[in-house]
DNA sequence: ATTTAATATTAAAATATTTGCATATTATTT
DNA sequence: AAATAATATGCAAATATTTTAATATTAAAT
């Protein structure tokens, strides 16, 4: 359900998209915050037509193949508005990586490290990339502070904000089990 | 499918337990990298039974209803190390704040702060939670070091410590975003 | 005595997500 | 000319998760 939401809020603050567009905002962007497949966007965005929440525009290229431009409608804005009101709860979180390394003692230190290794590399590449959208998306808050942001600006730089921390977040820590793991290894 | 793996190493570290057992196991401690209903929980011990990963015996009691206690098996054992030494991807993030975030401009300043608020005395809660459990799970910690602990000990401190800087940073960044919006308040 | 809380477990429907497969158009490269 | 890549979209099965609804035993509280 909360994916519809995601959708709706691009739509506002991205503007009209087509589900194409929509799928490469959120594998560059959105997934800091919600990961979803083409599949998923492509079907919610047709029943959120249903619901009258999106309607859509055929816009016939010549360049490239057709496209279907959806963009949000007064009932979709007040639906979104709604939601955005409702309290909402912390995500569930489900990490394989802990459950593996409370049963890391069944197989070699160095397998460990290594799989460690490769995830703070992971991080690294996320932490690198949300830094250079930040870069380009809001290149006053490096001269001028955050401050200098318009309020809907802000408030989306939060999002990438609390993205950045995230990935900080789990470069140190896979820098901290790596270097314990390290203390048992002789 | 990670699930069956997250209950073969709460059998094998925690040790032999029932699902009731294990339910308020996840609750506590291990929901912090991996949450699972009682549903869940129950269904899969079951199955992975059928699987010959892990075996149960019925224990009768006076004191409490009868209940049902199982253990990993050597297939279960072997199956788990096979799985740990699988890379792992990090986990898809659905955070709806930060899409009720990207859309916060059509509410009332003071409706997002108050979310946040309550979201930071959330996570606040967490983290004191975690920290109990460090200082009881690992006391040596604090007076000896992490360097005291064994190495198995190490390994499950290691994903609690993530729980903590997880925990911690959502507390960071709570505080960041309210004092973010107050800046357009006047 | 009756209600409430904790222990202990199960079934099944509803949702959501992932995965595999498919198709078609246009531009670009080999 | 043919292959490849990017654009653009869709269906459906398989999994996983959430939600709703049960049932039964024992202890403790009202």
């Amino acid at each position: 359900m909360a994916l519809a939401y995601a959708l709706l809020s691009s739509l506002l603050v991205d503007g009209s998209q087509s589900g194409y567009d929509v799928v490469k905002c959120f594998d560059e962007q959105i997934s800091c915050y919600w990961r979803a497949t083409h599949q998923q966007v492509y079907k919610e965005l047709r029943e959120m037509e249903k619901k009258g929440w999106t309607c859509s525009e055929t816009i016939a290229q010549t360049q490239r193949p057709n496209k279907t431009v959806y963009s949000i409608t007064d009932l979709g804005r007040q639906e979104l508005t709604a939601w955005v009101l409702q309290p909402s709860q912390p995500t569930a979180i489900r990490e394989e990586l802990m459950a593996k390394l409370k049963s890391g003692f069944l197989v070699p230190p160095t397998a460990l490290i290594a799989e460690l290794a490769r995830r703070q590399q992971i991080h690294q590449a996320g932490l690198n990339a949300l830094k250079a959208m930040e870069a380009t998306d809001f290149p006053t808050v490096f001269t001028a502070g955050a401050k200098s942001l318009s309020y809907e600006a802000r408030l989306y730089h939060l999002a990438l904000r609390r993205g950045i921390r995230y990935e900080s977040e789990w470069v140190e820590w896979c820098e901290e089990a790596i270097q314990a793991i390290g203390d048992y290894q002789q």
